[in-house]
DNA sequence: GTCTATAGGCTGATAGAC
DNA sequence: GTCTATCAGCCTATAGAC
């Protein structure tokens, strides 16, 4: 009993030195920069062990890739305690950006790397955590439509994907884009928090009447 | 004279024609399958041959990459013909995510692959076309400045980098994760944009009195 | 389970014949 | 200018000894 149970520990233990070791690389040098070898060295095991671990290096990303996905939705938790829907959203865009900036090499390999990769997260197993990232954006949308706080008609499900939109756009140009937008990753948020969240509790301008000028 | 001219013909046409492979190869297998053998092939030249017309591989991505943003420059000239800059600010918009959709490998080339890469592009020689690029984006908000249509205390380059990043949003957000965002990129494009410009031309909500709820 | 050894492949880049 | 040939290095993955 107590031997079974130690050898499923121990099992597990490499599992995870393993991917400690993968994520060390990733955030040193890249996800281009991961192979089997490097893992393999860095552990001071032999290349083909780590096959009994994982199917293939694919494998190995796969799951540092859902791993990283676990770390963004616990960065939400703190913004999720948030009672106004309003300021709840606006939390959840700062920890999205803060999370992305702050691994910035995780963040990559998440949602700019392989389409596949990011694919798989999403349906991931694990209670499926790309359903309950999403609902961590359409609950409180949907909180405001249900208090009449949304100009009517308003598409909640296009709207959540439009403010993930907006904070993608802003963490993954400063990750290939360090220099040139001059503007901080701070008021470039401010702006577009502020801007967003305006526009749900207002109503929209016709398309048509707004080259007229207005203030 | 006619001679050296012929020489230097015949000298740019296989670097054209370099070029033109390197450019089919990424956008059928993507930037990481783009290796010098492979172009070779493609021309039926030797793969040496290519190091007699380009330093090395990079300096191939790289011309690629310019050229790309070449390309994104002329997507805009239609756009920025038209006289109201508010207008123009979302047809600039518009071409941009067009551009993205429809040449998506070489996005991810000149965009979402390598930091170095996009900043060269930026700095690249002939007229400078980061800042030709930037322009588009600034001029017709300076515009809006001038002629009293933005807010008090707008930041014109900090507007230009935030509706930068929200194009740059819809656009990666797309390629890298084309299943998930359910709402395809038209509506999303139109939240955002609208919701931008609309944000532009009116008296932001102070940050504090948002909560309390609107409409 | 872990090792060594290696198959079998790819890569960028260069040297030297023609 | 273009070729052939090749170096030197990396890679994933597997086979078989222990």
């Amino acid at each position: 009993m107590g031997t079974a149970q130690r050898r499923a520990r121990e099992k597990t233990e490499l599992r995870t030195r393993i991917l400690d070791a993968a994520r060390a690389i990733v955030q040193r040098e890249g996800f281009g920069a991961l192979t089997v070898r490097k893992i393999a060295d860095s552990i001071e095991y032999a290349p083909g062990t780590l096959y009994l671990y994982f199917e293939n290096r694919d494998a190995i990303a796969r799951a540092l890739s859902s791993e990283g996905f676990s770390e963004l939705l616990q960065a939400f938790a703190p913004a999720e305690r948030i009672a106004d829907p309003l300021a709840r959203l606006e939390a959840i865009g700062r920890a999205y950006v803060r999370f992305g900036m702050e691994n910035p090499e995780t963040y990559r390999l998440i949602f700019m790397e392989d389409p596949q990769l990011t694919t798989a997260v999403f349906e991931g197993a694990g209670g499926d955590p790309g359903q309950r990232a999403y609902r961590a954006l359409v609950d409180p949308l949907e909180e405001l439509e249900e208090a009449g706080r949304l100009h009517p008609g308003a598409n909640v499900q296009a709207l959540a994907d439009t403010l993930w939109s907006v904070v993608h756009g802003i963490v993954s140009l400063k990750l290939t884009c360090p220099g040139f937008p001059v503007t901080p990753v701070e008021p470039l948020l401010d702006i577009a928090l502020r801007t967003f969240l305006d526009g749900l509790v207002r109503p929209a301008t016709p398309m048509a009447t707004r080259e007229s000028g207005a203030v």
